[in-house]
DNA sequence: CGCTTCTCCCAAAGCGCTTTGGATTTTTGC
DNA sequence: GCAAAAATCCAAAGCGCTTTGGGAGAAGCG
């Protein structure tokens, strides 16, 4: 069933027909009743590709996925990010539409999604410092959000951002307040964004109270929970080892967490930890009373906030940019302790 | 840049400019190049939206996710089934198309994807035991392609899916062999099709041995870390608890170890753990020797090839329906040994 | 009552591509 | 050298929708 079967099937124009469904005044209330039932009655809904060909509206946004930074990208935080925004586009008659690509392609594929007009805009993941994707999609004129932002880069653009490093400064510093001096951050991949700005607020946490920085206490590496245990178990092992720890995220968490019970040590008695949680979905942390204290920020209400952000730039052309920087709170839970007496 | 444009630029038709970009054969060799390297230099790509108009393919595969059970399914596999189907997509030209949706407008959804023509053909995820999704997506003739089976649907479908019967059943027999009696399940929701078979396996593991089932030793709910925790806990609390577990998944058996560890127990020594391992990338079940002795299949793998095996239907209509049935791997790691004497 | 103004509807022109059916030129066969 | 076949190219007709620019007929105005 198509439009023109429909109007046909109703004894009238095309045009008539269209403007009844989509709400246009230049028809009698009691043809468009005729309408909405007739088109009610026989399933019918207008051809996407037809509709976003005369509109010029795709009605969708796009997500590009390079896949050599999978692991960094496919990544826990990834599926509960989409899930709010997916619930978004849902909402407003948007489909989410994703591209895999070769991390080479990248560049091309924006191009290509701006020049094969599929998506109304884009939603930037994982910005590194400096990236490069903003200008091109400046350039190209393409809507978009980044998830995140990009220290870097000096133009106006529309970011939505957890202040990272206030989080893990005040995490360091309540690490301090209890007695903590050797304080290890297991930090996720430095050339993101995110990460660069958490490792200045352990920085500035540890400068506050004039404790230095120990390179062997700060790793980086994509937040896996197999790196979170190696790189505690090594600092662990070291002489004048860590009394608390700094992780990325609640996977990498885990892994310092088996890191430490593998050495009878207990959690909070005598290793303190902190993390970054995302509030994932199938990795909550804890259920009243949290496992791991933790700066909480909630990936999920992030994205259905980049896709509000994204479709109200869609839908209001030349609006400016809108930034937001979101607080993550810091929540108590069992993983944090007073620093052992020998420390 | 359009096709027009591009035409008028050459001096030539749209027709002919069209067969060269497309490799038709009516058009000469050197036009042909003329074409190429003008569509080049000018970074033409044909508008998608139109180009799918006139040829009635979408280019692009649906996925849809049921809101309410997300965390069910936009959970720790989906991501990675997502990456290894999306590779597929990429390399041959498709889009990955997401809905995200309330449970109950679910049916909705795939009528509503099947009229608006925006995709070729969808993959259904995490099918129950008689999904109805099934039989609705025969009647809108629209392709797909079951990740998982519905054993209770009798209609010749394609799907793909791991052997979880026989995985369990051996991990189960495996557990046996090494002296263990009392082996708890702590499994996925069991109106999941999947869930189901791995109990059966689990039965019937027992059975074989004559050992019976225990309803103190089953568990099943969606597959969190606390969950694991919680159910093993329980388990391990009560007079004559488990030796062994098998986790459904690498996240609920990181649960079952926390469990154990916690009541100062040692993985292996005093408690085996077995897991059912989907290679997830973000969460490797250690990098030589495993962790965790698991029953292993690549998710990922299985999005790719779902991926391919639903572009094979929708190039080649009428092809009959393909089954796959993938064995997983039985990988020793350092979660099992013998049953501690006593038990 | 004659004129203008609404109200309600429609024909037709796109949107940018593919593809059918033909036209024109070149090559081939005898 | 000329008809037939092959090789190239093109105009125009869709694909299914939205939207522009009118055109009847009804209602409002003096």
């Amino acid at each position: 069933m198509n439009l023109r079967e429909l109007s046909e099937q109703l004894g009238l124009s095309q045009t008539t027909v269209s403007r009844a469904l989509n709400g246009y005044p230049e028809v009698s209330e009691a043809t468009r009743l005729k309408v909405l039932a007739a088109a009610e009655a026989s399933n019918y809904q207008p051809d996407a590709r037809a509709r976003s060909l005369a509109t010029g509206q795709a009605k969708a946004i796009g997500h590009v996925i390079p896949q050599s930074t999978s692991h960094e990208m496919v990544n826990v935080v990834f599926a509960d990010f989409i899930a709010g925004a997916g619930e978004t586009y849902g909402q407003s008659g948007y489909d989410l539409v994703m591209s895999m690509v070769s991390d080479d392609a990248e560049v091309q594929t924006y191009r290509t999604l701006a020049r094969k007009r599929n998506v109304d805009g884009v939603i930037v993941h994982a910005p590194t410092q400096d990236d490069p994707r903003i200008a091109l999609l400046q350039e190209l004129n393409l809507p978009f959000v980044v998830h995140g932002r990009s220290s870097a880069v000096r133009t106006d653009y529309s970011w939505l951002d957890v202040n990272n490093k206030r989080a893990i400064e005040r995490a360091t510093k309540f690490l301090i307040d209890l007695g903590h001096r050797r304080i290890a951050l297991i930090n996720g991949l430095e050339r993101m964004d995110f990460a660069l700005r958490r490792r200045e607020g352990y920085v500035a946490g540890l400068a506050a109270h004039e404790i230095a920085t120990n390179a062997a206490f700060m790793r980086s590496d994509e937040m896996t929970e197999p790196f979170g245990h190696e790189s505690a178990g090594q600092m662990l092992d070291a002489p004048a080892p860590p009394t608390a720890f700094i992780a990325s995220s609640i996977v990498v968490a885990m892994g310092v967490r088996r890191a430490i019970e593998e050495r009878g040590l207990k959690m909070s008695r005598d290793v303190s930890v902190i993390c970054f949680d995302d509030m994932i979905s199938y990795f909550p942390n804890g259920e009243g009373e949290p496992i791991f204290t933790a700066t909480r920020s909630s990936v999920r209400d992030a994205g259905r906030r980049c896709a509000e952000m994204l479709l109200a730039q869609i839908e209001n052309p030349g609006s400016p940019a809108v930034q937001e920087l979101w607080e993550a709170d810091l929540v108590v839970g069992t993983s944090t302790g007073p620093a052992p007496g020998d420390s």
